[in-house]
DNA sequence: CTTAGCACTCTCGGCAAGAGAGTGCTAATA
DNA sequence: TATTAGCACTCTCTTGCCGAGAGTGCTAAG
């Protein structure tokens, strides 16, 4: 694959970049005026004919300019801009972005999402973080009318679930919290397997609690990923190429599928590339309905324990230079705010300037 | 408005429905044959003629079928399919989905979306019940890495939300939970204003909690609604009307920008129509980006007390006969939950077969 | 190896012609 | 008086065609 020449890889990446602005398909003239080349146009189209050759380009039809292939985009991605740096002011944007919400946890993702779509100009998914183990945090009980209990269960991390348990008889709320006082003296720190491995009580009320709340986290780690946020569908659906074709309805459809989505990002959990950052384009043969789609998308927090992952969809014709770097730095920042987060049990005390 | 004869009413009924059919111009003879009148077409062109001249239809152009005017589809809905009711077998379909997700509360607003999203074929928009006054509950406290601390607040009614409080030293777990435990104590099912006007206690990490709990309830009061939740985009998507033109793009940005959104749903709770279902055609003037979409809005919930808003979004041929009463039936359900699960102070029990 | 020149191919916009659909009007009819 | 048959008219949509424009590939010369 690198049997490219200097001035080849120079020119693919002109085409590239120039194909990225203008969605249209580029001509040899077009490039020797635009970058100003002390070259003519006949050697850029011998160049560009040996590019189509190798299968790097590809024309429309026989007298239009020369469009990238999966291929064209790859070589651009991994050779080109791939260790490219996210300018100073950006990231000292969205730092600041971030401090500003730093006490609204509710708000980190769809905070996340939103500066990930804005400045990719595309759409973006990012993943709540998700624990692979739960551990028992605390419980609630709380009386509803008739024989309804809502119960509140946080796990370590701060991962909390709601849930209604409809009980034989009504129960008043005092005893209620009595039964949660107890389960949290027993239950506190522990894992699934632990809790299962409890000597059951007496109280009924109690072991059905149990039952739920067991229910209820290995559920929890059953799930692939946390919730899923999703922002800047407009983005997309405004370029070019999805105005017209169904292909939009395709990707947004995909998006909207959260089973196809889990899927996708289940990608990311195998296969890590350096840098973290991993590029899907054209869906790779594998998704139908990515064929005109690229996916920048990255996995944060700390591995083995919670994780979540991020990224940016867009049409193939994606600004990766400045994409995947977004991509990585947003990752980094949210593995900080994770590992900072995170309840470790009884861990030593870290200085942190801010 | 009533000037109409009953063959004009039914004519414009079959003109509505058609044209909601098939997004084509519908002429006077597509009626004839497709609906076995016994008149000929040329009556049908007279009375078309009519019903254009008093605004209820129109031409494209001079030579094409006719479509509905605004206040023609307004005509039908108010006049024709209002009072419709959800068939049975719809209804037991949707009250067996709830019925198999009733314990899990997080399930029930992406249930409601996605139900109302299937059988209306068009977008959907559930709002999470919200209060408009909260009640404090409970808080949990959870030590994190350095200093800072991770809140978790329940408040009644099952809202939850966290926050991350960052102390100016490093505090062991315990001392957190003692502090929870005494907030508990004190604040249990107080409004904001008690809570405000307690006399402050000497500890100083226990007045920054209650000033972050404080925080924190307002804001959830201040809120006009809870979370939204959105489903069913690609129906629209897929519809012709917005297959080309960039009228899709703006009606997703309407759905991603939540300020509008809200703006829209606020429309709801000051003007309420009979049965509660609210039907805004062509954005009513007031929406530019609704041109050519309609939207079907409900609120549910315990009116001053616990509200939500639900409702479908799609082009202004929607099929209304069966979105209107899915709306209505869907309003019915949500308020039964939410009057189920509602937490009321001391409430008498009361029965509730299932 | 590079470049000027040229014939060739393909798209796209405009234009005209014909088909098709549907209307409005008029005059005849029950 | 209400309905209907008939007909001329209007407008869109498709098709085919033409020429302009853009871009290529090839060849021959520098």
């Amino acid at each position: 694959m690198n049997d490219l020449t200097e001035r080849q890889r120079i020119l693919l990446t002109l085409v590239v970049r120039e194909y990225i602005e203008t969605a249209q398909p580029v001509g040899s003239k077009t490039i020797v005026e635009h970058f100003k080349l002390d070259l003519s146009s006949a050697t850029i189209r011998n160049e560009m004919a040996a590019l189509t050759e190798m299968g790097y380009l590809r024309q429309p039809h026989t007298s239009a300019g020369r469009v990238p292939t999966e291929e064209g985009y790859r070589y651009f991605v991994t050779h080109v801009v791939y260790q490219a740096d996210l300018p100073g002011s950006a990231r000292d944007t969205i730092s600041h972005q971030f401090y500003q919400a730093r006490q609204d946890v509710e708000q980190w993702m769809p905070l996340a999402a939103s500066i990930l779509a804005h400045h990719s100009r595309a759409a973006s998914i990012v993943t709540a973080p998700h624990s692979e183990r739960s551990y028992y945090k605390h419980v609630e009980l709380i009386a509803t009318q008739g024989r309804q209990v809502l119960m509140v269960l946080v796990m370590t991390g701060g991962e909390v679930s709601q849930q209604i348990l409809t009980l034989a008889e009504p129960v008043r709320q005092d005893r209620l919290s009595a039964a949660a006082d107890r389960l949290n003296q027993i239950c506190l720190g522990k894992t699934t397997e632990e809790i299962a491995a409890l000597p059951p009580g007496p109280d009924t009320l109690e072991k059905d609690i149990l039952t739920l709340v067991l229910q209820d986290m290995s559920s929890s780690e059953q799930r692939v990923s946390g919730e899923i946020y999703l922002d800047g569908l407009t983005n997309v659906l405004s370029e070019p190429e999805f105005l017209e074709s169904g292909d939009a309805r395709r990707a947004v459809h995909l998006f909207e599928e959260r089973s196809l989505l889990q899927d996708l990002l289940a990608r990311t959990t195998n296969n890590a590339t350096v840098g973290g950052v991993q590029v899907l384009i054209g869906g790779e043969g594998k998704w139908e309905d990515l064929k005109q789609c690229s996916v920048v998308l990255a996995r944060y927090g700390i591995p083995g324990l919670v994780t979540g992952t991020l990224g940016v969809f867009g049409p193939m014709r994606m600004p990766y230079g400045r994409t995947i770097p977004t991509v990585r730095f947003m990752a980094d920042l949210l593995s900080g705010l994770v590992s900072e987060t995170m309840v470790g049990e009884e861990n030593e005390q870290q200085e942190n300037t801010p």
